[in-house]
DNA sequence: ATGAAAGCGCTAACAT
DNA sequence: ATGTTAGCGCTTTCAT
């Protein structure tokens, strides 16, 4: 492996020559720059980023931390901050808190710590205040996605205002029973997603000057298989059943609509379904949902830590994020008309 | 943010002392180790990766390459390799291949070659003899995952072997006219999979004396919703309805079934599928499938490049992947005897 | 078991 | 525009 070196022999100049036309910070002539260009190239030569981080005291390289991997909307967050901070120069480390505590520590303590990163994105996360702490402490910019950061700025959409326009879309419809299916409170993390978006679908309720009934909320998790064991649940109780769901996520939504179709229930003449995400699925299933833009999300983050390593130092005022009311084919007006 | 002089300072010992103590190189008394981990403690010392890594000439720090991330396989990959390599204190820098062929060639000419990393774990790439270049120029430790990869040593299942299990499954219940659902030679890329799948079906069905026909095989992208219009496709022509399926993959598969379920066909009764991946929602959908284990393949995968960097120089030999056939509700008999 | 000292390869003043 | 030089914060011989 050739050092600066090397290619300043080359090229016949100094070592801090190389450095400047290499980096583009300082003045070279274009003539010098060309010649350092060529023998670099010639020599195969890449610059050490411990050397340079050690002497510049920057990395190049922002860490990206997550709850997990294997779900839709952290690999597209990761996705989008990735693409945008690749074009920029910049190298991703992925930190994944799944697991024990012990290594969730660890991440804070050792990785963050060790200088490894120029600034983080924190996706989803519920932090603890050590753990927050930890990650101040860090002293490099910050910003969250998914939900707020504590003491960060961060990117994310409004979980009430989309489970509104969801619930309001369900309103404008006709429907004035309608079930919906969120996070239980009892395990919920991650930034309170779920009762955002219960308040919401409540609130435009409450607008419409419909009642709220205990009895239509069907605590569920956020996956396929629950959503579809809380929509056969649901209509196990025939006091109850419901003529409209939302569902506080795409899965849940393609789950009820799974059980609507073994259970004969026609969707959306018999029921109407709308989810919230635009999870990929939704497309092939039909159903209306609020679309979120997770890779939009991730590349507004990326953009972000950016401007704030860029010495910006005011906290950057994060544009809101647009969510989209996007109407397939999982809902109507209601069959038997509720006046 | 302390150095290690200040800690050394504080615990009364020299810098080369606090560095034998806090990496467990090198003799250190108990009591001075005790002393030097008390300091560190107190002053919230990390060691700065960078100048670690510059005198080291190790970064603790190994690069995961992917095509993309938004698929379960890949995610699976790096979840498992990642717990592994973190838990031995190893950071993982990610490196996204997706988009333009400028940033691919920018990923293996800057990033790599930048000393960031002391290892790569390269999954599903099918490189250019360019890329390769580059990656063994590295002169690092590099594994693939997913597929061979050439000069490497690589952890993989045997497609070949994986496809015959599924198609002699069927076989096995009683099925002569098995459909292939497998990705399109024309479109192809990452490491032949679906052609050695493919292989695979047919070599079973050779084995079993059934001849191969051509009309059974229909290209299909591995998605659900290809799936769907392949199945969809094949119950249209009368002529060369099948009995069972075999699908290159677990998405494929679950699209089938969803189309069956459309067209009134009942699986398994007049219709048996079976998948192939272990994919998070065959269990849902009741799929019988032959489960390849992503997470254990990432984490082999970590395991072999750290034997590498430790030094064992000959590649290791990487034990065989596993995997099983997972038989589920989607296969049975076929109704009409087919002798 | 511990300390002294020489780098690791680069960048950033500071000169010129 | 370019060269000189002093570190950046560690690890690692080499002594002791």
């Amino acid at each position: 492996m050739p050092d600066i070196g090397d290619v300043a022999r080359l090229a016949g100049v100094s070592n801090a020559t190389v450095s400047r036309a290499l980096s583009g910070r300082g003045s070279v002539s274009p003539r010098t720059q060309e010649r350092v260009r060529e023998a670099a190239r010639e020599l195969g030569y890449a610059v050490s980023a411990n050397a340079s981080g050690l002497a510049s005291g920057k990395t190049a390289n922002v860490g990206v931390v997550v709850p997990f991997l294997s779900h839709w909307f952290y690999t597209a967050v990761i996705e989008g901050a990735q693409a945008e901070l690749t074009a920029h120069g910049y190298d991703v480390t992925l930190y994944n808190l799944m697991g024990s505590g012990d290594e969730r520590r660890g991440v804070f303590e050792r990785s963050l710590a060790r200088k490894r990163v120029d600034a983080v994105i924190a996706v989803s996360l519920e932090l603890t205040d050590d753990e927050l702490g930890l990650l101040r402490a860090v002293g490099k910019p910050v910003v969250g996605v998914g939900g707020p950061l504590p003491g960060s700025p961060s990117v994310a959409i409004d979980d009430v205002a989309v489970a509104r326009l969801a619930t309001s879309h369900l309103i404008a419809l006709g429907h004035r029973t309608i079930a919906h299916l969120g996070g239980d409170p009892a395990t919920e993390r991650d930034f309170h997603v779920p009762s955002n978006r219960r308040q919401g679908y409540e609130a435009a309720l409450n607008a419409a000057g419909i009642p709220v009934d205990p009895q239509l909320f069907h605590p569920t998790d956020f996956t396929i298989e629950s959503g579809y064991a809380s929509a056969k649940r649901m209509f196990a109780d025939p006091d109850h059943v419901p003529t409209a769901i939302v569902a506080a996520s795409d899965e849940m939504a393609i789950g009820a609509l799974l059980a609507a179709r073994d259970l004969g229930v026609r969707v959306p003449q018999d029921l109407s379904i709308v989810g919230i995400d635009g999870h990929g699925l939704a497309e092939f299933f039909g159903l209306t949902t609020v679309a979120q833009y997770p890779e939009r999300q991730g590349k507004a983050a990326a953009e972000a830590v950016m401007r704030m390593m860029d010495g910006d130092a005011s906290e950057p005022t994060l544009a809101p994020v647009e969510f989209d009311l996007v109407v397939r084919s999982s809902t109507a007006r209601p069959a038997r008309s509720e006046r």
